[in-house]
RNA sequence: GGCCCCAUCGUCUAGUGGCCUAGGACAUCACCCUCUCAAGGUGGAGGCACGGGUUCGAAUCCCGUUGGGGCUGCCA
């Protein structure tokens, strides 16, 4: 979509700060991102991405919310044109709109409460709102809510650009709430007017907002005749996101599921192992290419190829993403973003020992946080050892010689991993073993495992005095 | 229940009537490489939900069935 009609592409994405920012709203809003970002790469340099906070549920809305909504956006690297703006503080154009709607007799005041309606209803064949105060002309009060008034007849269709046309009758469109008894408006109106009034002519979001379209396409026509002298006179295009779920299947939630966007950082995960992922839930470039930047994602993006089919958020994916991402840092970098990841593991960390690891460790993790707990070993006074492992070894045949030889030549050999291995090799001439099975004891005597990082690269960075020291408690095992 | 959406390996997808004996990736299994573990390499198993049409020809188009999901709030 390099543009809508002749004018620039204006899209949104609307969180309302009710919670973290989770996975999918984190997918919703790349997608924006990168509509906007391709049209302006291709030539529509007014193309604007607005970022809207939908806060008109003052009963649910907490301000840190909105702080972590947008630091999880800024760290993926998802910047916006405009905004933020809040609904908050749009009040005043809510109000006129539910006016207009109430004078041009598109809206009307209902006094009834949830359990009235349900006791009417109840055993009814169309459940939810039964017009029951459609024409009972009832004043505004306290207690009223004011409700569209959803023309009995004909239907209504909505053009999407990734399902086509969908259509319904009017007459299953309940007559729908659209301001609160105290004045505030719901989703579907505050949408509908911001969207209006931002000239949003592009609405790209969940599947689950499909039901609203309908709702919002009624109020849209309704309220044309307020804007007609705005631009603004052409319903937005639409385009429903297939939902993102669980491995139930079902829609990801942020009570049942853990999939806050923050979390994954704590965890360890790159923003851009992220971004590349999430862009890959619901749409491929056409070939088999899975890895891709910011900008080829930005270049080969296309609504139209967004799948409708849900898509599982798999994590063991996107660890694998992760993992080859993490390859492909610099030592440097890679080092650099390991440093908050041994301050959470609350370690003696020792710039020196690290530094000797960290192209090894590098390509052995699959996130950051996988980092500490592999190098843990050289920042602490004694190692724990493994049970399993231990007994392991103690059955090995000789495991003890191995230890006590090691510990000999060790104790005068040039600190040098190729100079160690080289001993470790005369070890295993001498017994008669391959390296891979005289590693064994020396590996649990150093680390307190069986698996770890290259030997020999450990030996060097925990250093020779405390390698005997260990290599000699080892060797009370056998005593 | 009603309305709406959806349906290719376990998972994410390629596929838009013949190039499909259905391709890739994750996961999985085997082997190779190897100081353990990874990474890498090679190979294997694994899918068009079902039933009808349309067509010379269907994973691709149509209808139905089944299954899954979303919505059904004075939440968004």
């Amino acid at each position: 979509m390099d543009s809508i009609g002749d004018k620039p592409v204006r899209v949104r994405f609307a969180p309302s700060p009710t919670g973290y920012l989770h996975v999918g709203g984190a997918r919703t809003a790349l997608y924006n991102f990168l509509v906007a970002r391709k049209a302006k790469l291709n030539g529509d340099e007014k193309a604007s991405f607005i970022l809207r906070i939908e806060d008109t549920d003052a009963e649910r809305n907490r301000p840190e919310w909105t702080e972590g909504i947008i630091s999880s956006l800024k760290w993926l690297g998802i910047d916006w044109d405009e905004g933020p703006y809040f609904q908050s503080q749009r009040s005043d154009l809510y109000a006129k709109a539910a006016d207009f709607l109430f004078n041009s007799g598109n809206a009307y005041w209902c006094s009834c409460t949830r359990e009235d309606v349900d006791s009417r209803t109840k055993g009814s064949a169309t459940p939810g709102y039964d017009r029951y105060c459609r024409e009972r002309g009832v004043a505004k009060s306290q207690n009223s809510v004011l409700r569209f008034k959803v023309p009995l007849n004909g239907s209504t269709t909505v053009n999407d650009l990734v399902r086509g046309a969908v259509n319904v009758e009017n007459k299953n469109i309940e007559d729908f709430v659209i301001q609160k008894s105290d004045g505030s408006p719901l989703f579907v109106l505050a949408n509908v007017v911001d969207d209006i009034d931002l000239s949003i002519n592009l609405v790209i979001r969940g599947e689950e907002h499909l039901p609203n379209t309908f709702k919002m396409a009624l109020i849209f026509d309704a309220l044309r005749a307020l804007y007609s002298n705005s631009e603004a006179t052409d319903s937005p295009t639409y385009a429903h996101l297939p939902l993102l779920v669980n491995e139930k299947r079902q829609k990801l939630s942020k009570r049942r599921d853990r999939v806050a966007v923050e979390d994954f950082k704590e965890q360890g995960f790159l923003p851009q192992a992220m971004i590349n992922y999430l862009a890959l839930l619901g749409w491929g470039p056409g070939d088999d290419r899975e890895f891709m930047s910011l900008d080829e994602l930005t270049e080969l993006f296309e609504l139209e190829k967004v799948n409708k089919a849900p898509a599982f958020f798999d994590e063991k994916k996107l660890r694998h993403f992760n993992g080859v991402y993490i390859r492909n840092l610099s030592d440097e970098v890679f080092s650099e973003l390991s440093m908050p990841f041994f301050d959470k593991a609350g370690l003696r960390f020792d710039l020196e020992k690290w530094k000797i690891m960290v192209s090894v460790v590098k390509e052995r993790v699959e996130t950051l946080d996988d980092v500490p707990k592999m190098v843990d070993f050289l920042f602490l006074e004694s190692v724990e050892i493994d049970e399993n492992s231990k007994a392991k070894v103690l059955n090995q045949e000789k495991s003890a010689e191995i230890l006590f030889l090691a510990r000999e030549s060790f104790g005068k050999a040039t600190w040098d991993t190729d100079v160690l291995k080289n001993q470790m090799l005369a070890i295993c001439e001498k017994l008669d073993l391959k390296l891979g099975k005289a590693q064994a004891p020396v590996r649990l005597a150093i680390t307190g495992r069986l698996i770890g990082p290259p030997l020999f690269e450990a030996l060097v960075a925990l250093g020779r005095d405390a390698t005997i020291r260990r290599l000699t408690s080892a060797l009370e095992w056998f005593k």
